[in-house]
Order: C-alpha cells, then sequence, then structure tokens
DNA sequence: GATGAATGAGATTTCATTCAT
DNA sequence: TATGAATGAAATCTCATTCAT
C-alpha cells in the first residue's frame, strides 16, 4: 500500500497556479487541474477532501511562502533604509519570480473560496511588515500617520507595478527598480 | 407596442453589481441575476444575448463611468497641482462612492469573461491619465520617470487604499485623506 | 380595425417552406418563422394559435394543391397509359416544381405535429390515385397485384427520384424524364 | 479502474432508436435519452460530447450495419441475377429486421443534425451498390441508362414499401415479396 | 492509493406562448 | 391587428464529488 506521495502535492499545486494565471480562478474545474496536473480526477480526492479546501491549502502555502521570503536576511541590528529596502526587493522579488502565486493570492482574496479563518491567518503573517514600519516611525524615518494607510500604500502600489511589469513584458532593468523604490521611499518618508 | 426598456438595463446591472459585490463574480449565476432584477430567467436573454455579453457590457459601462467621473471639472488652464489634485480625487470619489462598480471592475480584470476587445477599449480610455502625467512632467512638476510606471504607482496604491478604507470600516476623515494623496503626491513629485 | 391578412398566411406559408428545405422541420422555431417571414412573432399567433397547427394547416395546403395538380386534366375517357403518363408526370412536376412543398410533406409523416385526423384527411386524398391503378388493372394493363404495393411502390421510386435529381443538380433532360417513366411503367405493367 | 463501457454505447443507441420509432427525431430530448437507457444524464456526455455528435456517431453506425448486411454473402462469381436478388433481399431484410434503424437513418437525412463530413462518408458506403448496378449493365442484363437514376429508383422505391409494410401491419407472405422483387427486377432489366 | 466512469444537482440557454402597448 | 418584450418551463450541458475496480 502507498502512502501519499509529496510530489503530487507539489503537482497540483503547480497545476492550479498554472491554471489560474492562464484562465483565472473562476474558469478553472477539478477536471482542468487533474488533467493539468497528469493524475485522475479521483485522485485529487485523496490529496484533498473538497475543490475549497485544495484552494485553501494553497493560498496558505502561497501566503507562509511570500512572507518567508519577504523577511528573508531581515536583520533588526542592520540601519533601518537599508533593512526597509531589503525587504522592499523581496517583496518585489517573489512576487516578479513567482508571479503565478502572486496572482493566485491576488484572485483568492475576493473569491468565496476562502474561509474567514484562512483570511486570519493571513493577517497574522503581515505583522512583521507592520512592526517594521511602527519601527521606522519611531526612529521618525517614515512618516507618522496610521500605519494600516502606510502599509497598504507600499504593497498596493507595488502590486499594481508588479503585473504591469509582467503583462507588459519590458525588461525590468536595475534603473526601473530603483526609480520604483524612490517613488516608494519619498512616499512614505518623514 | 412594448420597446426595449432602458430601466431594466439598470436594474440587470444593480443586481450584477450587488451580487458581485456580496458573493463574488465566480458564484454569480443568470438566476441569481435575474432574482435581484425582479425578471425572469428569459429576459436576461432579451437584453444579453450571453452572461459574457452581459458582463462584457457591464464591465465598458462601469470603465466609461469611472473616466467620465475621474475627469469631471479638469480645466487644462488650471495650475497643474490643484488639477491632479482635483482629478485624484475624482478617482477616489468614484471608488468610494461607486465602490460596487470598483470591487465588479477589479474582479472582472483577470476573469476569462472579459475579451480582448473590452480590455483594449478600456486600456484607451486611460489615455487622458497617461496625458496629464506627461503635462506634469513636462512642467518639471513631477519625476521625469516612464510614465507606465508613474500611473501605474498612483492607481495601484489608491486601489489598495480604496478597499482597505471600505472593508476597515474607518471612517475617512478630511485629514486622512490628505495624508493619503500626500503620499501619492511625494511619491511622484520631482 | 384590420382584417386578418391573407398575404400573411401565404408569407408565413413560404417562410416555414424556406425554413423546412433549408433547416429541416426539427430546427425551426417560432421565432425563425416569423424573422423569415418578416412579422412579428405574436402576430404569428393571430392568424394560427399554435405551431401545430400552423403546420397541420400547411400541411393540409400542401397536401390538397399536391392532389389538385397530380389530377390536372385527368380524363376517364382517355386511354389508360397516356392518362396514367399525364398524372405520372402531373405528380412529378409538382414534386420539381414545388420541391420545398415537397420536402415539407416529407418531413411531417413522421414528424408528431400531424395528427392522426390530418394524416387520415391526407390519406383520403389519395384514393383517386388508387382508383386509377384499380382502372389500370381492370383493363389488363398493368400487373394485377395489391393495389397499395403498386401504389408505393410508384410513389417510393418517385420520391426518391426527385431528391437525388434535386440535390445532384443535374439537369432534368426530356430523355432523363422518359428513361425514369420507362423503369416506372416497366415495372408495373401486366 | 472502470473502463468505459462498450454495453453502455450500445445501451444508449438502443434508447435513441427506440425513441425516434416512438416519437420522431424532433421531439427526443437527452433526458429521454438517459431515462431510456437507465443511466444518469451526465453520463450520455461521457461518452458523446454533445447530442449532435450521438446522433452522428449512431447514424455512422446504422450506415455501416446496413452496408455490411446488405453484401453479406456477395460472391462476383455467381451469376448476376441471384446475386442481384440476394443483395435486393439483403436490403429489404435488413430494413424490415431494423426497423427502427431505417427510420433513424431515413428521419436523420434531412435533419440539422447530420454534418457534411458525416453526410460524405455515408455517400461512400453506396459505391459496392452502385459497383454492382454497373455490372448489371456491362452484362447487358439492366438498362443501360444512368447509374444513380436506377439505385435511386431501386432504394427508393424499397424504401417506400417498407414503411408501407411496417405501419399496415399486413404479414410479408413470400408471394409478396416475390412479387416486390419481380416490380423491381422488371423496371431495371434491359 | 489511483483511476476515470458515473452521478445528479444546478448552470446556461432556448423557445412556444402570452401580454402590454 | 401588429408588435416584440416578457415569461418560465424545459432543453442542453457542466462539474464537484462519489464509487467500483
Amino acid at each position: 500500500m502507498k502512502l501519499k506521495d509529496d510530489k503530487k502535492y507539489a503537482r497540483i499545486f503547480r497545476a492550479v497556479l498554472k491554471l489560474v494565471a492562464k484562465k483565472g480562478l473562476a474558469g478553472m474545474t477539478m477536471g482542468d487541474i487533474s488533467k493539468e496536473a497528469g493524475i485522475a480526477t479521483g485522485t485529487l480526492y485523496v490529496y484533498f477532501s473538497s475543490k475549497d479546501e485544495l484552494i485553501n491549502a494553497l493560498f496558505a502555502a502561497c501566503r507562509e511562502n511570500s512572507v518567508t521570503i519577504s523577511f528573508k536576511g531581515y536583520n533588526a541590528q542592520q540601519p533601518f533604509k537599508p533593512a526597509f529596502r531589503n525587504i522592499w526587493m523581496n517583496i518585489l522579488r517573489y512576487r516578479l519570480q513567482n508571479f503565478e502565486e502572486f496572482i493566485f493570492l491576488e484572485q483568492c482574496y475576493h473569491s468565496p473560496y476562502i474561509t474567514a479563518a484562512t483570511r486570519e491567518k493571513a493577517r497574522q503573517l503581515t505583522e512583521p511588515f507592520y512592526a517594521l514600519i511602527t519601527r521606522g516611525q519611531s526612529e521618525q524615518l517614515i512618516k507618522n500617520i496610521e500605519t494600516d494607510l502606510l502599509a497598504t500604500f507600499i504593497i498596493g502600489s507595488m502590486n499594481e507595478l508588479v503585473k504591469q511589469i509582467h503583462y507588459s513584458g519590458i525588461a525590468l532593468t536595475r534603473s526601473r527598480i530603483n526609480h520604483t523604490f524612490d517613488l516608494c521611499w519619498d512616499a512614505i518618508r518623514a
């Protein structure tokens, strides 16, 4: 008797990401997923008890991955601006290098698939980022306005930029990245 | 003789907006729409030949409305910053006062419903906004970097803010609005 | 107050014939008919109380027309063979010159539209033809076998021939017609 | 693992034939078919991607069957008349013993279901029959007129006879069959 | 565990007929 | 009478999920 196959989880996840990037969350059926993953529909139900569960699990995994990458190399001892810049770059890098995950996450937020519980867990993962902003404010390096305003502004602008970069197909030069960071930094600095 | 009823178009559109705001684009059926609009399912097909066509038509109408409102009162004679501020406020106002339309538009972008043609028409409507930014650059009031970078940044940050404002339920004070505009302006000014 | 318009009956009938010839009885909707006839759907119901009634009325009219034409110029004084030949030619001519009517009648026979009553009336109209065959038999000019076998044979072969002639598009020369009549005559003659 | 069930194809086909014989092609729904076949509606779509495809597939199968039976036991060494008679009897037998198939084929010809491709394949299957007639002509046993005229005549008369026999309910005696063959043979013989 | 056929509820769409103008 | 929008039952088709192998 075989055990559940970790590679199959990965294949299923990859299939979903690919399909969502191509056709959107709405148009994606369990049949599409199984075909793309190269397994039988029935097998999907060996790994996930329902479509909802599958989407929520992938959502959680992507969210986790996103945060892990975003805070990679963060060192509270480092001065604020370079530390912030690092994290900003990490967030950008995550979105560009894992564009399908990023799109999937975006599509999920306003979908009926994601449960309140999953949503709440996702929110909790943003706390380190809020803490970072608070640190910047306490060091009087960034504007002393509502943290959520700042966080939302930073993330919102970046999300749109990433989509624009991806779909326009324009190469992302170092100078373009710097310009973009400067937009963000000039917005929020004290 | 009974003629096609313009009010019915409006009722159908309103029904869709309400449903998308409540349940998302994916979970909305033609049955839901007809029930919400208070008409028979078959009647929907008197007005729109398919669900796709209905969604695309509403998308186009919302896009149109959004642009009309955004440029309301624009006067090229006015100095740049107040003109820009007006438009920025208009865009914000449209999103807040027509939140359902705004959410609908957002949900549509990455859905399989919107056709390439509809998408292209939507893009064309953004041109006045690009022109405005170019004006600001020629007057050396805003950064001389790629226009699309600037436009994307402005719109992206605002979109996220609007959602945050709406869902957090926090009242939008005059001071909060000003803070938000300042974030934007400081980001892009030369 | 206007009276029912005889021209409209004709237009409706013509529309049905055209549509059945093009797409078959099965695929034809009341909407198709009204569009083809250049009138409103509702108007169809001024002239016929239902689709069934419309089909049955047209069926009866075509059947009538077919018989009238078939026996045109029949003169019981005339010797049998030329009389039979005349009628055979009439039947052929009706089918070729009113091909759409012919196809419509064919399609109706095995459709659920035609009621038992209509069917019975149609059968009655065939009686003169049976009588003609009986006359031929009594004059010992045609085979003395079951009349219905003969009638069916004559009509069945002609029907298929007409379709073949029509769809193959081959011109119907005098010699082809003669060959065809000879096939029939040689089959049945005593 | 469950595999697609050949018996189910047969059950679906049998259901369609039964329904068409009873209610005609036009009045038959996918729901009727599934009920008659004793399976779920959805299951029909496991076997056929649409109603059209189902009808076309059954049409092709019946056509194939019809030709196979018609030429059963054909032996080119046999003298022409008995060989022709055998085939004529086969064709008659097919129509009588598979009356539902025969009616289904008849109903399909002028329906909007049958595609041009299916129609063309059906035409190709008639070629051996045409060849047989040509052989009879080269042996100067049957009239030297256009082959299609002869073929159409033979088949057309038989089709109508079969229907007449079936619906009149009159028993088909050996003598009736012989009379019928004689009608045909006398028509075409040189 | 893996498969993919089977299911049936529910989605979209059609269409004969009715109705308000 | 003429119109064509309005209706809703019914048709086709889809799809998450189950089940037999």
